[in-house]
DNA sequence: AGCACGCCGACT
DNA sequence: GTCGGCGTGCTC
């Protein structure tokens, strides 16, 4: 009986492709397990398993796979099932999901080889193109398109090569690229006759005019133990040979070539093992103990609790002792973090408590140690605490039995593009069920979300109104900026009373902390005569002015411009700034303080992990006096001597036009706030403001959580808003923009006789054109109560619909489920 | 997502 | 008349 195969592909279409097994694959082939399977008419791809089968398909002839990658599945059940409640939720593909999940290291793919015929022999001369390329591969015989294209210089290379096909001169084959390389070291032995008593002392003898050899030879019998009686000896790498004896590597091999030593390779993980002291639990204070007593019976029949702790309450304290509790009865433990929360401070703390025992899941580590992560989970000796971002919850648990979502607040728990959008809060609280796990959700400022679900007993409440080690909550002082600039007391974004405090907590030598939410150096230039401010030819929305490389940057998709000398309109020479970014501050702050030190945190300071981790370390040092940032600065840091925090505008966080506004200014706000005053010191925040009447101004003053809440519940309830509605984006995109209009129109008809009114739209977004692309978004608001498998099929089914037509081919359809 | 096939403008 | 641009449809 022949035996076929379903398989994912990690491409965003539906559906699974079935291939057929050869012989010598039937029986080992397990779900769970990757293969190589042919894809359309010459690409090949890594596919997963998910069904095995005798049900010949009917309608197509299948294509073989070519190759088995697993001898063990990579995907256990439950993660199987994880994927697929992500898919249907959340309105995309399995092959997004696929794609999401698993490291590239993990999805090879084929490439086009280029092979060079040396038999060819030419019956004229060849048209120039065709043979520069003959040329460039004469020199190398094999050439992938791109390397080929890079070195010939040729840019429509496929005709080229077709035409060279076609006439014998070369040849083509597809070969995976092997991304992931296990990394390797060269290590010395000696060589199997010299393994005995009697041939290396002969052989010591023997080195008596060569004292350097002999050395060596001293020094690898040294290292390796090898006179050790019963032991095999010590793994010794040349690296670490050259380095003890302080010789050459001419000199190891000159006892290669006496076939004294011989080198071999090992492969090594990259995952450094580090071997410490492990601390052991600090204490908890009275009010921790409590919470972490009241967390444990609220598990007994909740399976998700809240932990609602004032910023600097010493909420990591009690996830150890939970982690550890949950250690004991060998179940694993999964812990989210926001990207940007993930730095040393709280790494350094868990691998000082857990050791070996964890392991880090961070995007911004090099993706080959991401693989080993995932093997390592696939193994016997998987890691017991995973500490990772929104991406972790993907990999490979068995035994999970707690999950802890910290900074549970936070808008980068979702992911907005690509496919799948998926909120890594809800989807872990989703995950843990699958495993019978429980979910911990810590925050300082709950979403209003969750915190409904937690007054609804839906989750369990805990609360932590202490700080820890009595560190008291900042003052903060709220200063009228509209009115300070009418009488034109500002200086540049300062207000004088900030400028004293800060001039006051620099000659303490304390810190100060500048908060912006805006990067850049100015948010966009405008022509002073007409009016003008440039925009990105590719995406609808003004460019942003970086003064650091003076010029105009799209932050939709990248796109850099030079700053035109006049403008383009009226030919008017002045462009000025308008408004002002954290690049503007940072300029600002040296100008009127030349003698302090300063740093700059935003998304174009930290590229890579090191630069985040620097900036952070220096201040945290006291290298650097004054911080300015974007939201980065809120998110979790302790530092010590910080003594003002400086809110910039506030107005600039309530401007979004977004129902969720006012919830993340207060979020925001207070977390930074939460950076003022540590040990023994009230720290004094001052918060500029064009309007400081609004409730929200004096929520934040007072710390007034619950108040905000109620008030911004009352709003979402009279609107129809989550939590009581459920939010479903539509996004529709076409290169035509009376395409998108008219079958966004048409959509928006559909929707409404069939769900009634609650559909908002079609709009045009903010940025209503991303690369070449416009974009209309239909808002559907589904009622409390509705079935959300039914609403999903429908969508799919009007979709459907939608792009039988023939005015809508190449329409774009995607969700954005729950967005942020 | 690729990639091949098919239909209209600027060239020999 | 052809070469080559990109719009459209399919991939087990």
């Amino acid at each position: 009986m022949k035996c076929y195969v379903d398989v994912i592909v990690p491409l965003p279409i539906a559906g699974q492709y079935t291939y057929s097994l050869p012989d010598e694959m039937v029986g080992r082939v397990l779900v769970g397990c990757r293969v190589v399977v042919p894809f359309g008419r010459k690409k090949y791809y890594t596919g997963l398993v998910t069904r095995i089968h005798e049900d010949a398909p009917e309608g197509y002839e299948t294509k073989e796979v070519a190759e088995l990658l697993d001898e063990h599945p990579i995907l256990f059940e439950r993660q199987y099932r994880f994927w697929k409640w992500l898919s249907e939720y959340y309105l995309c593909t399995l092959g997004d999901v696929y794609k999401a999940a698993l490291p590239s290291g993990m999805k090879l793919e084929s490439e086009t080889l280029v092979v060079y015929n040396p038999e060819f022999v030419a019956t004229g001369p060849l048209p120039e193109k065709e043979q520069r390329i003959l040329d460039v591969l004469s020199l190398d015989t094999e050439q992938c398109i791109t390397q080929l294209e890079k070195n010939s210089g040729i840019r429509q290379l496929l005709p080229v090569i077709q035409s060279l096909l076609e006439k014998g001169a070369i040849c083509v084959k597809e070969e995976l690229k092997r991304s992931y390389k296990p990394k390797v070291e060269t290590r010395i032995r000696l060589t199997e006759g010299m393994r005995s008593e009697e041939m290396l002392r002969k052989q010591l003898d023997l080195l008596a005019r060569a004292p350097k050899q002999l050395a060596v030879l001293m020094k690898y019998l040294e290292l390796s133990a090898w006179s050790a009686p019963g032991n095999l000896p010590k793994e010794v790498t040349r690296k670490q040979l050259l380095e003890t004896a302080g010789v050459s590597a001419a000199v190891v091999n000159g006892l290669v070539e006496k076939r004294v030593l011989e080198t071999y390779t090992a492969e090594v993980g990259r995952l450094i093992r580090e071997d410490r002291d492990l601390q052991a639990l600090h204490t908890l204070s009275e009010a921790q103990e409590v919470a972490f007593r009241q967390i444990l019976t609220t598990f007994h029949t909740k399976n998700v609790c809240l932990l609602h702790g004032v910023t600097a309450s010493g909420k990591t304290e009690i996830y150890i002792h939970l982690i550890q509790q949950v250690l004991s009865v060998g179940k694993q433990v999964l812990y989210l973090l926001p990207e940007i929360a993930l730095t040393t401070q709280i790494t350094e703390r868990l691998k000082r408590v857990f050791g070996d025992k964890l392991g880090i899941y961070h995007s911004k580590f090099p993706d080959a140690e991401r693989v080993e992560i995932w093997r390592k989970q696939l193994s016997e000796h998987d890691y017991d605490v995973i500490l990772g971002v929104r991406s972790s919850v993907f990999l490979p648990f068995r035994r999970l039995g707690l999950v802890i979502v910290d900074e549970e607040h936070e808008q980068t728990y979702k992911q907005q593009d690509p496919a799948p959008r998926y909120h890594a809060r809800n989807a872990a609280i989703v995950l843990a069920s699958l495993f019978g796990a429980k979910t911990l959700l810590g925050t300082a400022t709950p979403s209003i979300e969750t915190y409904y679900n937690a007054l609804q007993g839906k989750y369990g409440l805990v609360e932590l109104t202490e700080r820890h080690r009595q560190i008291c909550l900042p003052r903060i002082e709220v200063v009228d900026i509209k009115e300070l600039a009418r009488k034109k007391r500002m200086t540049g974004p300062f207000s004088p009373m900030l400028l004293q405090q800060m001039r006051e907590a620099l000659e303490r030598k304390e810190q100060v902390i500048l908060f912006q939410n805006r990067r850049g150096f100015a948010p966009m230039i405008e022509c002073h005569t007409c009016g003008w401010v440039p925009r990105c030819k590719n995406c609808d929305v003004s460019l942003t002015y970086h003064k650091e490389l003076n010029q105009l940057t799209c932050h939709y998709c990248g796109y850099t411009y030079q700053v035109p000398r006049s403008c383009p309109a009226c030919g008017g020479v002045e462009l000025k700034d308008r408004g002002f970014g954290t690049e503007k501050v940072e300029d600002d702050v040296k100008r009127i303080f030349p003698e302090v030190r300063v740093a700059r945190m935003d998304l174009d300071t930290t590229r890579t992990r090191t630069a985040y981790e620097t900036i952070i370390a220096d201040f945290q040092a006291g290298r650097t006096d004054v911080l300015i940032g974007t939201q980065m600065v809120s998110k979790g840091l302790d530092f010590d001597r910080v003594s003002v925090v400086g809110i910039l505008n506030a107005d600039s966080l309530l401007n979004y036009p977004d129902f969720r506004s006012y919830e993340r200014a207060f979020q925001l706000m207070a977390q930074v706030a939460g950076r003022a005053g540590r040990k023994n010191r009230q720290g004094l925040v001052i918060l500029q403001t064009k309007s400081p009447d609004l409730p929200l101004i004096h929520q934040v003053v007072t710390n007034d959580y619950r108040q905000m809440y109620t008030e911004q519940l009352e709003e979402r309830r009279l609107f129809n808003y989550p939590p009581f509605d459920r939010l479903v984006y539509v996004y529709l995109k076409h290169r035509k923009e009376e395409v998108v209009d008219q079958a966004a129109s048409v959509l928006a008809g559909w929707l409404r006789s069939g769900m009634g009114e609650w559909i908002l739209g079609p709009d045009k977004p903010p940025v209503g054109r991303i690369q070449q692309l416009f974009i209309k978004k239909i808002v559907v608001k589904i009622a409390q109560g509705t079935s959300m498998t039914k609403v999903r099929s429908y969508l799919l089914q009007l979709q459907h619909a939608l792009v039988e037509d023939e005015r809508f081919r190449s329409l774009v359809v995607y969700y954005d489920v729950d967005p942020m």
